[in-house]
DNA sequence: CCCTTATGTAAAGCAAACTTTACGTAAAGC
DNA sequence: GCTTTACGTAAAGTTTGCTTTACATAAGGG
């Protein structure tokens, strides 16, 4: 699933350490999910869209889903 | 995690099953999911919101997370 | 009464999300 | 050159989403 993280991150001058410590994951985590390697739980979605202000359907791209 | 599957379940005149079916998934992660067992993946809640033409955001409550 | 439909629980097993550790690399500063 | 920072990969291990099967119950219709 592609996504905006990388944007987001850099918009927000954030580290993929500093986002993984905010949302209380590892940083192996972000780093996957950023490149898309997998679907993340809802409440980790969740929690990273807060992170930066907006929806889920802001940071997450669904278009390629089913 | 609260969400509305139930409610909005019943709005669509749709069974436990006709909802598995259509996004896919067994029975029993239907059940699990609306009676708040667990964390879905963020694909399944949004094939379930596709499902019920809204958003994420308004079947699942995140009022109470972290 | 019986049968079907819809919902629920429980338990075992599989697949995938997530963690942890370790190592590689490129850029920037001293 | 050396060190630090940020990003990336790989692989083994743990946790949890999800499946499958089996069984229980209540409601409604014939």
């Amino acid at each position: 699933m592609k996504n905006q993280l990388k944007e987001l991150r850099n918009q927000f001058n954030m580290t993929q350490e500093q986002l993984a410590d905010k949302v209380a994951v590892s940083r192996q985590t972000i780093i996957s999910i950023e490149n898309g390697k997998y679907n993340p739980s809802l409440i980790l979605a969740y929690k990273i869209a807060k992170e930066f202000r907006c929806s889920i359907e802001e940071v997450f791209d669904f278009s390629e889903v089913e």
